[in-house]
DNA sequence: TAGATTGTTAATCGATTAACAATC
DNA sequence: TAGATTGTTAATCGATTAACAATC
């Protein structure tokens, strides 16, 4: 099998591509062009183009892309088309607010598959009881619902201490993949897919950006002790 | 001016770093070596030097990085000795878990300074209240109560449809960078850091990957076709 | 001194962009 | 046919890794 890893970053841009091409008027006739579409998701289209053949031929030269092909094959890429089971661990506010809005962007949306289907939590004072209609049981009950419910996917709430139990404990009941807003790195059996979703690091990582400026300031003083300091 | 660029990839890593460093024992005369520190990363050694370069020489050959020495350091650059007073929009459930998150982790962790100091949304049954200390105001006040407040950061949890129209409020209203959780891109004045926290992109994308032997099997019968279909 | 480990340069790897033949 | 635009190869760019001299 020739194996032609796929890259992150190219998946993540055909989410992108979607969203545009979903914006657009159903008129199914229509056509785009690599660079109408490239300027909406703010890329190269040179871009555009690689990374939808890496998929396969959805174009037509001279003419551009039909909207309404390209939108469906690329759900079918997604894997949008298919609902995933999901299970989110931690029913704090973070995980509840996960759970609202997905179900609102299941509701909006049928472009998106993920399908919250169980919360689990330690609290007493929360099990049993459903938010938007999913149901949260104790954490206790993990292993044996998620085997039961089907569930392929994870979603970790809990604090950053409590994580790593968890995903393993996901990882042996059989879960496919993992998303992580714990802010922790993680450690899972081969298999399991992992994805980071760290707000903290994002809101720390914003935080430097603002004082770009000062860092740069501080790194002119350092320069300027060499000797002749050049251009 | 020496224009040399310090990658976003780089920055979060220091983050990463940092983490991995707070999660050391407190005494203070220890030391770390690249190596300790890019295992507990995930990375490569030379890269944590290479890294840390960027921003000075914070080590000793021969012995290493001192603990508390290059935690300080790390700080610094990260400018999280320095509280960032933010103003979030859209007090919605996720803005509301952030904002509680928020305030548990500034309580839980000196090296966290994302402060909300105001949430702005429409709904009058919103306005008037206060989650976790932080008041509520109308989105109507949201320019005069930012400037007044002196606000560096907006962090977004409007619907996509409303995002566009209060980032450039928050631009002209003069923060230095925003925070999107909306599903969707922003254009911004040049000067305003834009840092995209797309949660149902994170989930569309997780969703490929549960599917990703799928599209792979798609491939090979596509490559089949090919003549003679190499190795 | 010998061993260890940094800071930095060179080599490698991968991702993006440019260019263009194929073709509608 | 002439113009447009894809799919794909080659060129460029940037980021990671390897290697090693400097030095504690």
């Amino acid at each position: 099998m020739r194996s032609t890893k796929i890259a992150d970053a190219v998946v993540r841009r055909l989410v992108i591509y979607l969203r545009a091409l979903e914006q657009e008027p159903a008129d199914d006739d229509a056509t785009i062009s690599s660079y109408e579409l490239a300027e909406r998701a703010g890329v190269n289209p040179a871009l555009v183009r690689k990374d939808l053949a890496w998929f396969g031929e959805f174009g037509t030269r001279g003419v551009g892309y039909k909207l309404a092909f390209l939108r469906s094959q690329l759900r079918r890429i997604l894997n949008l088309e298919h609902e995933v089971p999901a299970a989110l661990v931690g029913a704090g506010s973070l995980g509840v607010a996960l759970t609202r809005y997905s179900v609102g962007r299941r509701a909006a949306d049928s472009a998106f598959n993920v399908r919250i289907v169980a919360l689990f939590d330690n609290d007493p004072g929360k099990i049993g009881l459903s938010i938007d209609g999913v149901p949260v049981y104790s954490v206790r009950e993990l292993a044996p619902r998620v085997r039961e419910l089907g569930v392929d996917l994870g979603i970790l709430c809990t604090p950053a201490t409590a994580a790593q139990e968890v995903a393993l404990t996901l990882a042996a009941a059989g879960v496919k993949g993992i998303l992580n807003f714990a802010p922790v790195a993680l450690r899972l059996p081969p298999g399991v897919r992992l994805v980071s979703a760290d707000l903290s690091l994002e809101m720390q990582y914003v935080a430097y950006l603002l004082e770009r400026e000062r860092v740069a300031s501080l790194r002119e003083t350092r320069t300027a002790r060499e000797p002749a300091g050049g251009s």
